[in-house]
DNA sequence: CCGTTTTTTGACCAAATGGTAAACAATTTT
DNA sequence: AAAATTGTTTACCATTTGGTCAAAAAACGG
């Protein structure tokens, strides 16, 4: 039929994912993306259209990975070890240690939110779905007797949720290495019957 | 001597401080602070030096209220109201009422803290200076048995120091704004012996 | 081998970007 | 009133930005 695409869709995204995560959607130009992925500008707009559908491909994917490893993480058990592993896996993508990258979602979170709706809708769905996913392991963790029962399921799931933010934002800033792991650690002294 | 200034220098200041906290250093253009200030271009560049120079200024001039009112609020007696009386400052400047602006602090952290050491330095000079407050008004409540003493002072400052950022982080989403407001709520219940 | 279809390339473009400099205006000193 | 000095304005500049388009290149069916 017709010439064959010389790269693989995976591969570019992923590249994509890494630029935007990095550096942002405002400091992340066309030559920045051209340069990670190898790309010509023709061949990424007629891939993936302009920038921004390019970004919202790429967050969309990211947000996806995200739930994912979060579904995985918090289906372990016991409740305890689910959320253990949860801030685990968190703490292996986002640590400074690979160049302060954060988490690409509260990354937009704090860039675009704002002043993107559809950027902001994407990220209240993602919310939306952890949360269910964190009712159901506090729930159990209440139940068993293993969580605090002073606060609702409701209430640890959204202290939880801001500490998960707070620790991802501080994973931006190397100097915040060390109190993030140890605020981490913490954790399961705050949460404890 | 010479023809004097026609505008006052801490207006333009919180003029330009706005404009970086909505929309963060580089989606802020030169043509959106002349709009901000009302001040042209060269009028700008002689009085604050360039965009870069503008940021840093205003980012410190930032911080150095965010101290100061950090300093006032957990000045207050006891530990528990001084915590209370911070988060809600923190909570009638970052609050998603007036537009989502979140912290201007934490936006500059994950937008530019990677890849900006000078910025990095300045707020790493900022959390160490509020650190040290906090660990004070830590102390004193555990002293007093007002806080649990399970977790060492250091401990329950790196916790809150994480809490702090993941309200100031949230609060760049409206859709967030619930969520934070129950979580600090809950934080009197965590942090209590 | 030729036509069709799709991808890739590279040249091109208009607008926006940060930044500069010269002319102009205002104020004080002499 | 004139000189000196500083602030303001305006026009200008080079570069970067996101984006387009036509031509070239590759794959396949006939």
């Amino acid at each position: 039929m017709a010439r064959l695409r010389e790269f693989d869709v995976d591969e570019v995204m992923e590249a994509v994912i890494n630029a935007f995560w990095e550096r942002g959607y405002k400091a992340t130009s066309l030559a920045d993306l051209m340069a990670a992925t190898g790309l010509q500008k023709g061949s990424i707009y007629k891939a993936f259209g302009d920038k921004r559908s390019l970004f919202l491909k790429a967050l969309g994917a990211y947000l996806d990975r995200f739930y994912n490893s979060a579904a995985a993480a918090l289906s372990a058990s016991p409740p305890e070890a689910a959320i253990a592993a949860w801030f685990q896996c968190l703490s292996d993508t986002s640590d400074n240690a690979s160049g302060c990258k954060g988490c690409f979602a509260v990354n937009s979170l704090t860039e675009m939110a704002p002043h993107d709706p559809e950027v902001a809708a994407m990220l209240e769905h993602l919310y939306h779905r952890i949360g269910k996913l964190l009712d159901s392991v506090i729930t159990r963790g209440q139940q068993s007797g293993a969580f605090r029962q002073d606060l609702s399921a409701q209430q640890l799931r959204q202290l939880l949720m801001v500490i998960v933010n707070g620790t991802l934002a501080s994973n931006r800033a190397a100097f915040f290495r060390d109190d993030v792991s140890a605020a981490v650690a913490s954790l399961s002294a705050v949460l404890k019957d």
